[in-house]
DNA sequence: CAATTAACTTTGATAAGACAAAGTTAATTA
DNA sequence: TAATTAACTTTGTCTTATCAAAGTTAATTG
């Protein structure tokens, strides 16, 4: 089995890796986003290439082979279930659940992991609306864009956060953005580098500015969403 | 913070010590209770002593120190709370969750923990009977004895099993005999070494016969049972 | 195209936690 | 009391994961 920390790094490169599927993650970023220093994601990343978990190409960086990435979509799989439960089932905030399940994700066996599933009805996404893969490690595809390139005017929902720091979530909590939230984009100014949208609640509806960088955070839906 | 090891260490000092507060507890019955051989375990308690958890005596053993109990106490809480809650919120068989609290006792948050005891209701006692201590690290005493040596013939109540092992929570699943299950002690047969009890249910009464080492794993309650 | 610089790798050291095997104590038996 | 033995400690080595600092590559810039 992998250790903890494999398993972190695996996690780490899955989330960080770039776009486009040929290119490499450098190893600058994947030691920014696991927290080592350079040097030791180097020699990290050899074992675990040693492994045959990633293929490693010295001063390109680093890319998971199939069995790698889906040792990461498991890792993923258990932090996700994770957080549902924690918010769902144990009434934690949502903005709070993160570093919890940071740990417990790396410890919940196969089997309370099938019960934890069962218990919330085999979710398809955690609370900031990042989809869980499934059981065989496979991720439903999302198909949403940011509020930097979703059309203007149209009625829509937010459908996931991509920053999960507390901070950010109780910013997004008070301006009521969770996932599921009602909304519409009423403009964008490319001077001022700000959108500005509407959000519909059930007795009124509130009027939210941020900058670009910040909306870069926010996916909303393009297709109707299952469960 | 102790780290995951030492926190092992500390809790298996405070279940394996011995009834005589004055005595040590023998490096040999630790370095078994935690798994390691007999050189690690000196090494390791060094390590502890030096961090003024425990008092180490050369040849003559191990004693936590006031410090230490708490801590030994805290992780101890944690598991037991993590047990009721694997058995009552997620539905997991009390049989099972001795492993997966094992783990889960090292990474749960103070927060998460308060949580948890918030939505069982401050709980007294885990699934297995065994007190949980308070968040402040105390005790509660049970007022209990075994199978061997509670009176004959008195309807009483099973309040603890002292065995923790799969197999043997599903041996007692089966007799009947979980904790708050009533019973009648009917005899015992010193020199076939064995206890028959009456177990009392809803519907009709069951014999059951154990041999003394095995009616040495139950405790029984003598006074009245709080929450 | 030489010099600079940013990014990466290598090297050497450290800490935690473990084992095996050799060495030591102290109790038991003869 | 000498020999044996069980229990414990010491010593040396290993693995995993880390850092600091020195060395290397390759891209950028004047």
């Amino acid at each position: 089995m992998a250790s903890r920390t494999i398993e972190n790094y695996l996690k780490q490169i899955y989330l960080s890796r770039p776009a486009d599927e040929t290119q490499w993650l450098t190893m600058g970023k994947l030691s920014a986003a696991v927290g080592v220093t350079p040097g030791t994601a180097t020699s990290m990343v050899r074992a675990i290439s040693d492994a045959h978990l990633v293929e490693y190409e010295p001063r390109a960086g680093v890319r998971l082979t199939p069995a790698g990435e889906q040792l990461a979509l498991h890792v993923l799989r258990r932090h996700r279930l994770i957080e549902l439960l924690l918010v769902q089932v144990l009434g934690l905030d949502w903005s709070e659940v993160h570093d919890d399940a940071e740990e417990l994700e790396h410890v919940v066996s196969d089997r309370l992991l099938a019960k934890i599933d069962e218990i919330l009805q085999h979710p398809a996404f955690d609370p900031h609306g990042d989809p869980i893969p499934t059981a065989g490690g496979v991720v439903r595809r999302q198909d949403c864009c940011t509020l930097l390139d979703c059309p203007l005017g149209e009625p829509t929902s937010i459908a996931r956060i991509l920053d999960q720091s507390a901070e950010f979530l109780q910013y997004v909590n008070q301006c009521g953005l969770l996932p599921g939230a009602e909304i519409r984009v009423a403009s964008r100014n490319h001077q001022a580098q700000t959108v500005e949208l509407m959000v519909i609640k059930s007795d009124e509806n509130q009027l939210v500015a941020m900058s670009f960088s910040v909306a870069e955070k926010f996916l909303v839906q393009l297709n109707e969403r299952k469960k």
